[in-house]
DNA sequence: TTGGATGCAAAAGTTTTGCACGGTT
DNA sequence: AACCGTGCAAAACTTTTGCATCCAA
């Protein structure tokens, strides 16, 4: 993405613009699946962006304040993950064997949510799910 | 729950039974919402039961190991959470405002699962699905 | 008796924070 | 110029581990 736009973007959100969370938000949107506070820090270094551990921390919450980004947290992670706030949102298929990670298409709880929201008098904001198995390499290793 | 059943369970779950293994899964069970091995640890302080925290967080594993337990990880929580491996699961509904969770009854997943299975060559073991926004008396707060 | 369970202390891993300095607006 | 972002180092917090001792089978 372009530079500009990167910038634009971020100060939209309210966030004062550096290169530093442009080089962050690059790495999350040309991501595809959610990456830990770690794994930005080291993409940022493989692109000769030497930025601190607690800057990308900092950056992150930012963001995610912000509503640039989610914060997850996925069962059998000791890390936290972030991902793009895209329009819509996601659900992961997480494989239990090798813990790759692929988006699931669509979303079978909208209407679900709105009972529920009925039945309980909360507002609801949202959801997390993620779903767990073996994928087709793994399925028959154990 | 009586001691003799707590004893039962543990052992045919393939595990020595101990009083403070008997006291983890009698609080567990005792519990509605997962609780956090530090929660566990205070509960059982509060019943006069001195554990260290690294006992806690070993029967806790060894549990979950053995299926009598189940470990999460919910958005916006830093430490792992453990409820009672229920037969069947449960979802819960989690209130952003003063984080207090409710389980939900029933779940909206079964046919979805099979069509992914299909779809992705997956072999499905499960899924982690809870649901955010604010209960009745903090909805009107922010 | 024997192997596994536990306490203790220390380490490991992730995330946060205080402070001084530097960059964006 | 003012304020916020960043680097660095240290701390905080959660979880894990090594080893000696203790307890259930």
């Amino acid at each position: 993405m372009e530079k500009a736009e990167l910038n634009k973007e971020i100060r939209a959100s309210g966030l004062k613009s550096t290169k530093s969370r442009c080089a962050i938000l690059d790495i999350l949107k040309q991501n595809d699946r959610p990456a830990s506070a770690d794994e930005v820090y080291m993409e940022l270094k493989s692109r000769g962006i030497s930025l601190n551990i607690s800057t990308v921390y900092r950056t992150l919450d930012a963001m995610t304040e912000k509503n640039l980004v989610k914060k997850l947290s996925i069962t059998g992670e000791s890390k936290a993950l972030f991902e793009l706030n895209a329009i819509g949102h996601k659900h992961y298929l997480v494989c239990l064997g090798c813990r790759k990670t692929m988006a699931i298409e669509g979303c079978p709880l909208e209407s679900f949510e709105r009972e529920l929201a009925e039945e309980t008098d909360f507002v609801i904001e949202g959801h997390k799910l993620d779903i767990y198995g073996y994928c087709p390499e793994c399925r028959n290793k154990t």
